[in-house]
DNA sequence: GTGAAAGCGCTAACAA
DNA sequence: TTGTTAGCGCTTTCAC
């Protein structure tokens, strides 16, 4: 594979000119950056990314690190960072972690070998003393879950008032006996379960312990969490699920269970994925604005590269949250 | 940062024997291992990944070319081949072409750039011709999506057969009017047209072009073909469509137009991804085995690297496929 | 406006 | 078993 040289030999420069050429320098005539071109072309010239990364210490490149792509929240998320960093010449590396506290370590290893300029956590699964340590040896900003010690950027949404508004919206239509489903691993769960519990506090209504369900985010957890309401003495009329596949799973468990919903049981989700609109009936749901978010934390990432001293600058940005009203409240 | 020198320096030993502590070669007495590590770890030494992969002219890395990852077949795709490229080692480079023939060639350039070894097709855009140039820089694999004129390894499902099990499956439900939904651009889309067709010429059934319909994948795009239906005269009975997407969309518009699902239309779709579970009536559906194919790749793509004479073998792998039969046929 | 030369950090002959 | 040395291919002073 031809390397710069072969390309500075024929076209009869030095190395420096065709280098000026490859890196739209000024100060090169017209006349050598053609002869340049054409031995490129000639060659069927490519630099060698390594090369040019070990000389700059620049790889542009932007680890993301999400928990799996099979949650269709993070496609989403990705989307957004995607359309930003491509368009100022920067490349994703997608690491998933599957929830696993060795697997986020060993993508932190990729800002400490160089292999990425910066890191972005949409979720985390090291206490934040761990992660804090490897900032000095890149940017870093959290994205969509967040930690309050965090000393870095942080690009996210009120998930109390998300709840918060998700919860009123059961109380308006009515109900007053509602169970919670949510995380309690991240704060964003905890700030979940928070508005939850402001909503009914304001409305004079209690939390029934027993019908706060936690840790549960797939459409399995979902399908087991309606089997454990259809056993219980007392229903509730209405739940609150942090997530749209666990509200979809207790729609599809309902039905088995010839449990009618909204009637006998209201169910609202969190994310407004794809499938919210297809079930049956259709999920109301809390909207998050997935690729707004990604476009967001790229924009300030790429500003935080190119400007370091950003770093220590720990800003919070929100982004709106609202309720899409569909058919299962 | 601290580098192997800084490290040598430390031990009091050579760069050499630092790097052969580093990358595990024998010959090194664990006295002076003891005393690398130490410094490795007193340094906080990481080595530096560009330098690596110059000197060595290997990356551990594999690009993986998907349309979007916003479709769920592919995550489950990637899942597959990210567990056999962890085990060894070997890191995935996720690249979403979008359809864009320009952005494809683009991630094809990583081959010619040293960024990765070797490269997964999970979909093609451009033709063959304009592919085949640049196999000569690396290891390619065709996964999922295929050429008859492709001249690398193929790992694929039976697509003719996966249709024309399917369309089978109507028809020994009785429909004998049978509309078509599918692609035309690939291959792939064209044998299952030609599974649909052959299922039908078995059962003496004629295929009504008006019911042909192609192009078609989005969940939009199935509401958008529902609404086709019913504005002709003479309905089908029963459609085969190429994925859960377009079959969703079908389900969901069905309702708004007071169609019942599979009475006055059966539906069946490709993929089985989580959705067709959750549809009311759940979806009848292809199963691929999405993962398997993803792993059977990655477990090819690394046997070819360790291998390089493998590489002009047009060994083409085909994995089972089946119905999964649920409400809506 | 262009070239010579140094060096980014690492590995692998080769020599000892 | 270890060290010396020569690059991998590129960019960037610095000098002209």
């Amino acid at each position: 594979m031809a390397t710069i040289e072969d390309v500075a030999k024929l076209a009869g420069l030095s190395r420096s000119t065709v280098s000026r050429v490859l890196n739209n320098h000024p100060y090169v005539t017209d006349e050598k950056k053609r002869l340049v071109y054409e031995a490129m072309k000639q060659l069927e010239y490519y630099p060698n990314s390594s090369a040019q990364r070990l000389r700059t210490q620049k790889t542009d490149t932007i680890a993301v690190l999400v928990p799996r792509l099979t949650n269709p929240f993070f496609p989403f998320l990705i989307e957004g960072l995607e359309m930003i960093a491509v368009k100022y010449g920067f490349q994703l590396l997608i690491c998933q972690t599957h929830h696993d506290k060795e697997k986020e370590l060993s993508f932190l290893n990729l800002l400490l070998t160089k292999q990425v300029d910066g890191l972005i956590f949409t979720a985390i699964e090291n206490d934040w003393a761990t992660i804090d340590s490897f900032k000095t040896y890149g940017p870093m900003i959290l994205c969509n879950e967040y930690m309050s010690e965090a000393t870095v950027p942080i690009v996210r949404l009120d998930q109390v008032k998300g709840s918060y508004l998700g919860t009123r919206h059961l109380i308006e239509k009515g109900h007053k006996e509602i169970a919670y489903c949510g995380g309690t691993s991240s704060e964003l769960g905890i700030d979940r379960e928070q508005g939850f519990r402001k909503a009914l506090a304001e409305s004079g209504l209690v939390v029934n312990e027993k019908w706060l369900f936690r840790d549960l985010y797939s459409i399995e957890c979902g399908k087991t969490l309606l089997r454990k309401l259809v056993e219980m003495d007392h229903r509730p009329s209405a739940i609150f699920t942090g997530s749209d596949e666990v509200a979809a799973g207790i729609i599809r468990e309902a039905k088995n269970h010839k449990i009618r919903i909204p009637n006998e049981l209201a169910v609202i989700g969190f994310d407004d994925q794809p499938i919210a609109e297809l079930l049956e009936p259709s999920l109301t749901t809390i909207r998050q604005p997935t690729r707004d978010m990604g476009m967001k934390t790229m924009e300030l990432m790429l500003a935080m590269l190119a400007n370091p001293n950003m770093n220590e600058a720990r800003q919070i940005i929100e982004l709106p949250i609202q309720v899409i009203s569909r058919e299962s409240v």
